[in-house]
DNA sequence: GTGAAAGCGCTAACAG
DNA sequence: CTGTTAGCGCTTTCAC
């Protein structure tokens, strides 16, 4: 038996309830009782009885009540999944802050809203539909299901997708092929022969096409298929356990791709456990989402995901829409490659040095 | 000269100007007009007419007469600073997502918004105390100055402080003084004699505790001072620069304690550098919010520091605060300690080994 | 000290 | 195909 619905408590039911008006009731509630030198046992009533029906305050109408100021809210929102790396929505968040904090005026302001949805079931999400929530929104880390969904729904309000392509809709998304592509070239460049790659169970639009590509490359390129590892989820240590249980069964590689940075980490400390050393026995190219690369020993060859690019495309797209503006329907993202010790090209000498000469500070020279 | 206030334009208006009803223009702009069958004549009109008077609709207007599904909203926010470190206001965000797909049901729905202030200057941050906004806040990363103002303004709706004490509030805090005693304690055991800490400029509560409580305990125990290194932010390479102009000085550490893990990535990469060895020639320990300590070279030692064990506390208070039960004013958390390779302790044999034997994996050891 | 009344901007229901 | 009416929940103003 499912709960009886009970319909939200109002200011004018407590003040029916205790026979005083709902005036009286609202000063209370907000805070100003003082001054309209309410009675304090008054007060102290409409306390209680508040409390006890369970009174819940409705900020629309509040809201809506208050022209003392005329300030109008836009609310805004970043629609990702549960499943998506926090550093992705961090960013998207930060900057979108900072455009919102620009823009705000006395006469509006604006809120900034996440909702999540679990990967690929964005349509059991209740309320997207909704015409009464957002002004606008940057929706990112979908899974083909969800894009899917969304190309057919009509989402009420404008929405600047990120990562991957709707019709209809204005998307920002990496070059096509590009991050794939250059990790593979990097690989083969640093002289490998069975490279890898690594990724999450679950493939976004994006982490699918950079798998592809990569694939694609190395077909093209050397005539071989790449070792395909997949980790349950996207946490250093699902990277961990794909690549031990790979090496269990006897698995070799001498280079890594892997399609989201977080994964880099758990490969990083997995051939640390196993003596296999970075550049000399593994090549490992990464994406760059995440700004640690740099930090990693050795730092992280990348190729650094159009994220960071990407936001910052999106948000002023998004305002745009919000004026009514016509925007692109495709913004194309090509993302920097950081050149680092981890894909250091072998040089076997006379000597079968694994530490050539090789420059040890300042990896951070970017490619072109 | 400042732009003219330009009230905002609604559906009355933009009916007057055409001449139509407002119910039309309503349909149209909230997408019904297929059903209600406008005339496409019409509806270009108002479309055109809309945008060119710059309509934006009144989320709170639509909201309060869509009774249709009676369904009330309940905003939530969480406030936060922009210096402070993505993944704690991602942690924060993603427990308190979780809290709320569970509360969420066919009548209520949460919203959870984001707010960002400057560090020290949140009394500039506008709309704050409207109470208008929020049904409840989480607050957090706040500097003193911060925490000054908020002793003073009434916060109009319930929140729960992360990480520091407001009289009044309801606070949840790591357990004062444990972070910096306990990282002190764990250098002297690793043989430090000459240890420094290193800290950003700006000092939050917590981090000015656990400075403090450091300081204090080595002096207690040694009868020393740490060597105080200052850093201009949070992010990895304000720590190296900090530490390579310790170092160019002629400055030398044999331990060091990062008051937050950021700064431990960029002090690893000096050491680096240098040709500093962890833990042989310097032990480090540091404060272990992000999930990657364990995934260093060497692996760090941290004291957790609370906040994920802080955030698991605080999103049931704040609901149990919406549903206007009391709650205690002080919850203090205890962080684990993570003894990893890092802070191996320094034994000096016959030979004068630099590695000793030590377990190599599974560094994830609790402490007690 | 408190109540009555008005109205914020919007849309559902009904009437043409 | 479109207009009229009513009212969502709240707070402010004014009256007593």
């Amino acid at each position: 038996m499912k709960p009886a619905y009970r319909p939200p408590v109002t200011v004018h039911q407590i003040a029916r309830h205790l026979g005083v008006s709902a005036a009286t009731v609202s000063s209370v509630l907000a805070h100003r009782h003082v001054e309209r030198r309410i009675a304090p046992a008054t007060v102290e009533r409409i306390r209680a009885a508040a409390q006890s029906l369970g009174y819940i305050p409705n900020m629309a109408g509040r809201r809506l009540r208050a022209h003392r100021t005329a300030t109008r809210q836009i609310d805004l929102a970043i629609l990702t999944s549960f499943e998506a790396p926090l550093p992705l929505v961090g960013q998207a968040l930060h900057a979108l802050q900072r455009a919102v904090e620009v823009q705000s005026t006395a006469d509006t302001r604006y809120a900034v809203a996440i909702e999540m949805f679990h990967a690929g079931r964005i349509r059991e999400k209740t309320g997207l539909l909704d015409a009464d929530r957002y002004h606008g929104v940057i929706l990112t880390n979908t899974l083909p299901e969800d894009d899917r969904f969304l190309a057919e729904a009509a989402l009420p309000y404008p929405a600047v997708i990120l990562g991957r392509r709707i019709p209809g809709r204005c998307c920002v998304l990496e070059a096509p092929e590009f991050v794939g592509r250059r990790s593979a070239e990097i690989l083969i460049d640093a002289g490998c022969r069975a490279p890898a790659v690594i990724h999450g169970r679950l493939l976004t639009h994006t982490t699918a096409d950079r798998l592809a590509a990569f694939r694609h490359t190395l077909r093209e390129r050397t005539g071989r298929e790449p070792t395909v590892l997949v980790s349950e989820g996207l946490q250093p240590r699902h990277a961990a356990a794909a690549f031990e249980q790979h090496w269990a069964r006897g698995g070799r590689v001498d280079g890594l791709f892997t399609v989201t940075d977080s994964l880099a980490i758990g490969a990083y400390r997995v051939f640390r456990d196993l003596g296999v050393r970075i550049p000399a026995d593994v090549a490992v190219v990464g994406v760059g989402d995440y700004e640690l690369a740099e930090f990693f020993a050795p730092p992280l060859t990348t190729v650094a995901g159009a994220n960071e690019a990407m936001v910052a495309e999106a948000v002023p797209l998004l305002f745009r829409l919000l004026r009514g503006e016509t925007v692109p329907p495709e913004v194309l993202v090509v993302p920097p490659v950081f050149l680092r010790e981890s894909t250091r090209r072998h040089r076997p000498t006379a000597i079968g040095a694994t530490k050539p000469a090789y420059p040890k500070r300042r990896s951070k020279r970017r490619e072109r």
